[in-house]
DNA sequence: CAAATTATTGAATGATTGGTGAACAATTCT
DNA sequence: AGAATTGTTCACCAATCATTCAATAATTTG
């Protein structure tokens, strides 16, 4: 046979993760098993369980994954623009973005938002991952609201809101878009979310 | 053995049904088999299957009955109500309260979302009781919005308005509502919905 | 009461599951 | 070069899975 190429825990481990979460996206949290990983990356089983232990560490591992790529990608993306005013309109339009929503896959999100009612790591990983995002709006919010680009009583309930919002737009997409873009929907989301910050209406 | 006692389809199906719900509740749709339904029932496995061909029809049976008891339970409280300002009251209370949000467990109302995704017949039942709702809504608030109760330009973005922010809640309260009641943050987003329903910002 | 139907259990199926422990191969360390 | 470490495969395990078909018990029908 052509000869075997090792590769190190840095590169296959990634490797790994990133076919697990193919086979996620095709399979399902309960069609996925080790062994499909397996055959879908062309190794063999135990090569996994090699690398992660347990299935629950293969799990947590891609979640923190995901999650360290969504905080990353995110919050780069407006740190750079100085402009206050400027900011809030990039930071509001991305949140009601297509490409905000398709961050990760849906059906992934929605997976693993599901096991987190009977996986109390995965719940962990979760609720710090939507509190760094609700922390994240609340401290810029603080700023625009200083300067009058928003006019809130309740900065903290704003930035919950807008979260509130955003997920139940995934959610909008799934059952009730069907039909319509998009970018439809979330048009009139993020109208109506507007107009709730900017008038001292929450 | 004291006599077996045998039940009709009739009683033995919903019996079933209660039996996977309960399960589900408890061990999620991974951990959920046709056997631990049937021991935590204490009959035989095969009885189940001898009922609901499979576990994907068992599956459907279930969602189905859900579905059927969120709409009489829901629609038949409002009905009766004449007085339009007060049905609206009523509605949006309803919708924004605890009770309504623990309709069914949430763990299993993720279960079939996430189901949804991967299995095209539990998409349509969702979507159509998604739409039924949104339409339930749309068709009640047109009423509204003649009478001046609300003022909106889009009624039917209105209706999409009010079940994606009380879907966005229903998350919400898994992940960031954590120490807090339910009902606080449930407030909140009544008074911004009631905004917004009010003062043409739709 | 007998026959037909329905409810229920039983035994067995092959497939798949996550996981273990040892072997073998490649790479790195000394 | 030899030892130690790391990467990878292999053979195997007991458990569990959904599903099948036949057997038996209760109930309904004729």
């Amino acid at each position: 046979m052509a000869g075997r190429k090792n590769q190190n825990a840095e590169l296959r481990k990634p490797e790994i993760l990133e076919g697990y979460y193919r086979v996620l996206i095709e399979e399902g949290l309960e069609g996925t098993s080790i062994g499909k990983i397996a055959s879908h990356l062309g190794i063999h089983p135990s090569l996994i369980l090699h690398y992660f232990k347990n299935k629950e560490n293969l799990r947590l591992a891609l979640i923190e994954l995901m999650i360290g790529k969504f905080k990353s990608q995110h919050l780069l993306t407006f740190d750079h623009i100085e402009d206050d005013a400027e900011r809030f309109t990039a930071l509001i339009n991305m949140i009601f973005s297509y490409k905000w929503s398709r961050t990760v896959d849906p059906g992934v999100h929605f997976g693993f938002y599901y096991q987190s009612f009977r996986d109390a790591n995965v719940a962990v990983l979760f609720r710090e991952m939507f509190q760094w995002l609700r922390n994240y709006l609340y401290d810029e919010f603080l700023i625009f609201n200083s300067k009058g680009i928003i006019q809130v009583n309740d900065v903290r309930k704003a930035a919950d809101f807008i979260v509130t919002l955003m997920e139940g737009l995934e959610f909008h997409a799934q059952f009730l878009g069907h039909d319509k873009p998009f970018a439809e929907f979330a048009e009139t989301a993020k109208q109506s979310a507007l107009a709730v910050l900017k008038n001292k209406l929450i």
